[in-house]
RNA sequence: GCCGGGAUGGCGGAAUGGUAGACGCUCGGGACUUAAAAUCCUGCGAACGCAAGUUCGUGCGGGUUCAAAUCCCGCUCUCGGCACCA
């Protein structure tokens, strides 16, 4: 009978799903472990990335339930959003349908690759039981202060015709989705106030160090981008006002030669009605002209910096001097305060500024070694740390110590004080889309904006809308849906129609996998505290600013909510970024044309062959490029497995399942295939559980296998012995290719499942090595190698070496300067002549 | 500009101071077959050589070492992220 995957692979997802195999439960007794990958959108059906992402996760998940853990592996989608409005009018289908069809199909793709989920622990986002909770907690959210309605410049994107949260716009100021240009609105919007937790999720990236690809964490840190410095006040001459400003190099507090304002910053129409006439018309058209600039005509590079003088003066708090104050287009409103101490000599940006608008410019730090360049004539500024300067009673000192001097200076005399700034806004969750959790909030005319009483919840999403099919938000078109009363007052009222940004739902479903059954809680927190933080999480990179901050944020709040431990502070443990599946040199991209479909690989060569493919071809880190030709070199080496074990069949079987020792065993064949057995177990365990190093582990069995196709045993020993390396290879080759593993398992008489087997023990005893092969170097050069008995000493080997005819031989005429000898390993010999 | 990753045969990739190129793909030779597919055996970094073998070889230039893909210094190219962030 031949390796017929088309039968074997249905036959054994039947027999797991029948006996309940991968159905799991908390149990404190037992330690778990809980392995998760990102869960999908229900964009109609599986990819490639998709498959590799769980090819991963199911890896591990197989893997560890074998080592003895308690394996919490779930799966579920992310199914609000917009495509499926989108679809929506295209197929002339409600949102609703189109997702709730895809899920299904999904669903069974993911159950013909012979994942090892808890099905019954499938969440959806987009269903009642789930997204009821996201209303809940943001009203929880809400109680403790942390949402927040403001009217505020927002990112507007036109095709998706809503606003978008920062962490959404990309590359320049387009949306992270469809990649229009994002354009500014002023908007009522819902915020969640994540600065809050700045510090805190800065602080925390330093726990996750170990776990975590190190440039997943240098994203974050520069998304958030923490900087230290002095928040003072200047007054502005001969009048009223005064400018806050930030700065983190106050040490250069005496080389200020000028102040600038944002365009948009409260001060500038006060000073163009101050100032009057021709001046404030000059003021006010310029900042008009700033504030209509979009993000990428100011972002680009090599774009002139521009400014108006505004005819004032700011005085320096320090030394009292008075520097002219300008108008910059490159002072940004929602940085720090909208307002700068103007540094050329030291800061690149003051310099360009300086130079084009003649300002003076005054050096204050000097290098170490030498003396303070000539403001006059620098080429550029010298922003790096040196000694104070031309700085009064800062002069001398190093950089640091001067920042530190100065800023005890303001705090001393009042004159400002440390504070800490950071790039981080805060998290805009509104959306004018359908297809998402109503926001619970209602609006009225007496009580004004009314949260939803818990009790009211859920707000339900009704099913039956027609989509506009031009574009905008069929709930704001819904009178009987808006329309309400007021929990207060019973007054009419109107709903909000904005839903909630998808992040929303995808910060904490990892909760709910935990006890996806409860009905009164978003999920248990018994259930909770057992199973999370996640052990393991696999995922794309392209999530390191979005989900990954907001995860990570959301796991805080919720321990400080009770929901989770009050040590429970970060959700996932260890990361895995996953690298992109290319062809023919491309991502693969329905618009390129390059796609290779999992799902006709699976009909053609198994999901098995497909698995290993994906497991073999690159480390799970790198880009994984898709070759037909190595998808049939995978599907070779599991028909070599399986005939190997279908050819020597009836022997197998006969053979004892006993497990002899090396010590047990005389002829040199079968101690060898003893050896290759145990030192492949360890180094493929040592590969998945320490290395992630699936692809190696891969070429490992692969040896094994072509040592187990050239062993021929003699007698009732050396079948043994090959049943022995037999079940180890389908044992490690289990959570890779579980199928037909579990076929040749059962095969061989075994009447437990392979797949919850215990991971084989590696026998110590077995790795020994009767000899080892070292080799001979003649200054530095391989020149031969051989034989030579296990567990020589250093002088030992070498007086082996030394004593050969060949080494003589090769030695004649020469002067030996130096001999080194590394046991196990080589003899290096030094000589002259 | 700043931060991070990477560069090894025809290709994907092994090797973290000690035999460079494991394992696989491609390609060549052979066996089986009427034939093909499948399968099995075998060769495969480059140069010279009938061979044994010798020399060269891990992006480039230096250095440390008995020994460097690996460590150090200085570059080049490339991929990714951030970027008037004060």
């Amino acid at each position: 009978m031949p390796y017929d995957f088309s039968v074997i692979e249905p036959k054994w997802q039947k027999e797991w799903a029948d006996a309940k195999i991968f159905e799991v439960e908390a149990d404190p007794s037992k330690e778990k472990f809980y392995c998760l990958e990102m869960f999908p959108y229900p964009s109609g059906a599986l990819h490639m990335g998709h498959l590799r992402n769980y090819s991963i996760g199911d890896l591990f998940a197989r893997f560890l339930r074998m080592q003895g853990k308690n394996v919490l592996y779930p799966m579920g989608f992310d199914s609000f959003g917009m495509p499926a409005e989108n679809a929506a009018i295209k197929h002339n289908t409600a949102p609703s349908e189109w997702t709730w069809s895809n899920i299904e199909h999904m669903t069974e793709q993911l159950k013909r690759a012979g994942y090892s989920y808890d099905w019954r622990r499938r969440v959806e986002t987009c269903s009642v039981d789930y997204y009821r909770w996201n209303q809940w907690l943001f009203l929880q959210f809400y109680k403790k202060g942390l949402v927040y309605r403001k009217h505020a410049p927002v990112n507007w994107c036109d095709k998706c015709q809503t606003v978008l949260a920062n962490e959404q716009v990309i590359d320049d100021g387009v949306c992270w989705r469809c990649g229009t240009p994002v354009t500014k609105r002023d908007l009522d919007q819902w915020f969640i106030r994540i600065t809050d937790y700045a510090q805190e999720l800065v602080d925390c990236l330093d726990e996750l160090k170990e776990g975590w690809p190190e440039r997943v964490l240098t994203m974050q840190r520069n998304w958030i981008g923490r900087s230290e410095g002095v928040h003072f006040q200047m007054d502005i001459a001969d009048t009223d006002l005064k400018i806050e400003a930030f700065t983190t190099r106050i040490d250069t507090i005496f080389g200020v030669t000028f102040v600038a304002l944002a365009a948009e910053h409260p001060h500038v129409k006060k000073l163009a009605e101050m100032a009057g006439g021709k001046k404030k018309e000059e003021i006010l058209a310029f900042a008009k002209r700033m504030a209509s600039r979009s993000t990428i005509e100011r972002t680009a590079v090599g774009v002139d910096k521009e400014g108006i003088d505004t005819g004032f003066f700011a005085v320096n708090p320090v030394t009292g001097e008075k520097s002219p104050l300008w108008i910059a287009d490159y002072i940004l409103m929602d940085y720090g305060t909208g307002a700068i101490m103007g540094v050329p000599a030291h800061d690149q940006r003051d310099f360009d500024f300086a130079r084009k608008y003649n300002i003076p410019i005054i050096t204050v730090v000097r290098p170490v070694d030498g003396p303070a360049e000539d403001g006059a004539t620098m080429a550029c500024a010298a922003a790096a740390d040196g000694i104070a300067c031309n700085s009064g009673f800062l002069d001398g000192l190093p950089t640091e110590e001067a920042i530190k001097k100065a800023a005890d200076w303001f705090e001393e005399h009042g004159k400002g004080k440390r504070e800490i700034q950071f790039r981080l806004r805060d998290w805009l969750i509104s959306r004018q889309r359908y297809w998402g959790t109503p926001i619970p909030m209602v609006y009225c005319d007496h009580c004004g904006v009314v949260p939803v009483p818990e009790d009211q919840l859920p707000v339900k999403l009704p099913l039956d809308v027609e989509m506009p099919k031009n574009g905008g938000n069929p709930l704001a078109l819904r009178p009987d849906w808006y329309n309400t009363i007021c929990p207060v007052c019973g007054g009419p009222a109107r709903r909000e129609t904005d839903t909630m940004d998808t992040f929303f739902c995808s910060s904490w479903y990892f909760d709910r996998y935990t006890s996806p059954w409860v009905s009164d809680a978003p999920f248990d927190k018994d259930a909770a505290k057992y199973w999370m933080t996640v052990d393991q999480y696999i995922g794309g990179i392209e999530h390191a600013c979005l989900h990954l901050i907001y995860a990570r944020f959301f796991t805080k709040v919720l321990s400080d909510l009770g929901l989770l431990p009050p040590d429970m502070r970060e959700p996932f443990k260890r990361l895995l970024t996953q690298g992109m599946v290319i062809k023919d040199g491309a991502k693969m991209s329905k618009s390129l044309g390059n796609v290779v479909d999992p799902d006709e690989i699976i009909k053609r060569y198994g999901a098995d062959t497909a698995r290993l493919f994906i497991l073999f071809a690159a480390p799970p880190e790198k880009d994984l490029d898709w070759s037909e030709r190595g998808v049939e070199g995978a599907s070779r080496f599991l028909g070599r497995v399986f005939r190997l074990v279908e050819q020597n069949l009836e022997n197998l079987k006969k053979a004892s399942a006993q497990r002899l020792k090396l010590s047990e065993l005389t002829d040199a064949a079968d101690r060898k295939m003893k050896r290759i057995t145990h030192s492949t177990l360890d180094r493929v365990t040592k590969d998945i559980r320490d290395e992630r190093q699936f692809n190696t582990a891969v070429a490992r069995l692969m040896e094994l296998t072509n040592a187990l196709i050239a062993f021929a045993p003699k007698d009732e020993k050396g079948w043994a012995v090959m049943r022995e390396a037999v079940e180890t290879l389908l044992c490690c080759l289990s959570p890779f290719a579980p199928h037909i593993t579990e076929e040749l398992w059962h095969m061989l008489g075994n009447e437990d499942f392979l797949s919850v087997h215990r991971w084989f023990e590696v026998d110590e005893s077995a790795l020994v090595e009767d000899s080892v092969t070292v080799v001979l170097q003649i200054n530095g050069k391989v020149r031969e190698q051989f034989e030579v008995p296990a567990g020589l000493s250093k002088e030992d080997l070498l007086a082996e070496v030394m004593s050969r005819d060949a080494t003589k031989k090769r030695l004649e005429g020469k002067e030996v300067i130096k001999t080194i000898a590394v046991p196990g390993k080589l003899v290096n010999i030094v000589v002259k002549g």
